[in-house]
RNA sequence: GGCUCGUUGGUCAAACGGCUAAGACACGGCCCUUUCACGGCUGAGAUGGGGGUUCGAUUCCCCCACGAGUCACCA
């Protein structure tokens, strides 16, 4: 049979760095194995519900690629995809449950559930409504009284088997006899995801560990209807810095924010399926094509991971690196225009000499921002212990650059011949090569570091420009030194 | 507090019960280099504690400690 997957957030939010791994891995999963990745919407709470959400949702596995197959938009044999509108199909469920004994009516109010809580605050219901008389039920339903559908949850043990965590047993005591149907007629999350994980012939169900506990309860409720249970993936809990689980609710960063800081959505997609996940071979660079083929649920991991921005920032860097030059040129052009206004600048050369050295493409700009205007610095930056120079030595190297590039003609003004023009001077002068090449870098660039060299500096900013910031060099050394 | 899960360097993580306990990020050094970056090499850095089982435990069992999750008419 072809695996089926879900994901099936609700939209109370943003999608953070967890639920985009969630989402991946039961892409991940389908596809790895040619399967089917629905998306669903679970919106049974209607005080919860944020209309944007579901939007961002949409719009967050757009950009990530998590294209599903069915789903809100896309439709499907299954549908509808969104909890809210299917929602006469689960009380039927819940009174069938009731028939065979396993739920009940519930009356009990707020009030005295609230009543019920325990010194550390939890409640466990006391079943006050379990051996109502069936008239009694019957005459309070007719009169209109507000009720809930509770599960049932008989004596034992209950255990299951999770692909990740192995088999777990559950004590049934620790159970609360939980709400399926609410009073205002909506299924629970617990209860609709059951109904509709069937309902839609979901195989594989992958979700965050805090579900471990719970499980047992929807493990009953497949039982109780005689459903096949699907395979569980539980997978490990993302914490952030402060070791806690990543939430909305905690305000912890969201997809969103990362994408709008500068990670690309591929980078973020990779280091998501990094967390909690390992390959089998060295690499960890991967699109999402090739996370694709390399993924296996039997290499997720246990522990939860903490999420390392440092990490995601070289997972970023690299997938720079690995864009295509065009692609990368289209992203970085915008940012080089906004530094770079000088005329005649070659942007396509910027954006050659700045993909390899940037973790953010927004970053580019920063590195080439001395081209409009030399940005001041000390003269310290001409002492350079591996050039073999100080202000001194930088005084003369300048001097004899600018004299060698004076006589140069402005037709010969390239990368190549400068480049032996100056190794020549320096010969000539009895000086080492990078004692020109150094202070001519500096007092060009004005940085102690700059994203192409000396006398790819002097091509790209002009005979004219390369003289006189070499000649403000100069006077700026005379004047520290004097 | 009960229950469940977890614990390998700062972080992410490998390791049929068998070796000097991989690799990656970050950090240090070196090389390459027209500075920096890239790339290459290299260094430091870990099995929470205690008991077992075993010829041999990171690995299996027990206890402890610590961490997290969960115990809603939230998902």
């Amino acid at each position: 049979m072809r695996i089926r997957t879900r994901y099936a957030p609700s939209p109370t939010g943003f999608m953070h760095i967890g639920n985009l791994r969630s989402a991946l891995y039961e892409y991940l999963i389908a596809k790895h194995d040619d399967g089917v990745f629905i998306l669903r919407l679970e919106d049974t709470d209607q005080n919860r519900y944020v209309d944007a959400a579901a939007d961002a949702i949409f719009e967050m596995l757009k950009i990530t690629g998590l294209a599903y197959d069915e789903g809100p938009g896309v439709g499907g044999p299954y549908g509808p995809y969104i909890q809210s509108e299917r929602k006469d199909d689960y009380l039927p469920v819940a009174e069938k449950l009731i028939e065979s004994g396993k739920a009940y009516y519930c009356f009990c109010d707020k009030e005295r559930l609230d009543a019920l809580s325990d010194e550390h605050g939890v409640a466990r219901y006391d079943r006050r409504c379990l051996g109502l008389p069936a008239e009694e039920v019957q005459k309070r339903l007719a009169s209109g009284e507000p009720y809930v559908i509770r599960q049932w949850i008989p004596e034992g043990k209950t255990a299951f088997h999770d692909e990740v965590y192995g088999d777990i047993a559950i004590e049934n005591s620790e159970m609360e006899d939980q709400i399926l149907i609410k009073s205002d007629g909506m299924p629970t999350y617990n209860f609709a995801n059951v109904v509709d994980d069937h309902a839609m012939n979901i195989t594989h169900v992958a979700r965050g560990s805090e579900y471990l506990t719970s499980t047992p309860k929807y493990k009953l409720l497949y039982e109780a209807l005689d459903w096949e249970v699907p395979v569980y993936v539980h997978l490990p809990l993302m914490l952030n810095e402060e070791g806690h689980k990543i939430s909305k609710r905690q305000g912890d960063m969201s997809v969103a924010d990362l994408l709008k800081m500068g990670f690309l959505p591929e980078a973020v997609v990779n280091y998501a399926a990094l967390l909690g996940w390992s390959p089998e071979g060295n690499n960890e660079i991967f699109t999402l094509p090739e996370l694709v083929e390399a993924f296996e649920p039997k290499n997720i991991s246990k522990s939860p991971s903490t999420f390392d921005m440092k990490k995601l920032t070289w997972v970023n860097g690299e997938h720079i690196k690995r864009l295509p030059f065009e692609k990368y040129c289209e992203m970085a052009l915008p940012f080089l225009r906004e530094a770079v206004k000088t005329p005649g600048v070659d942007y396509k050369k910027l954006a050659e000499m700045t993909q390899s050295r940037v973790s953010f493409v927004k970053d580019c700009a920063a590195l080439v921002d001395f081209i409009d205007a030399l940005p001041d610095y000390e003269t310290e930056l001409y002492t350079h212990k591996k050039m073999k120079t100080n202000p001194e030595i930088a005084l003369r190297g300048l001097e004899v650059s600018v004299d060698a590039l004076e006589a140069q003609e402005e037709p010969g003004w390239d990368n190549d011949s400068l480049f032996a023009l100056l190794s020549k001077a320096a010969e000539t002068s009895g000086m080492a090569r990078s004692q020109l090449l150094w202070p001519v870098r500096t007092a060009l660039s004005g940085k102690p570091a700059s994203p192409c060299g000396a006398t790819e500096l002097c091509e790209l900013l002009g005979k004219a420009e390369t003289l006189k910031r070499l000649r403000a060099g100069i006077e700026k050394i005379k004047g520290s030194v004097a």
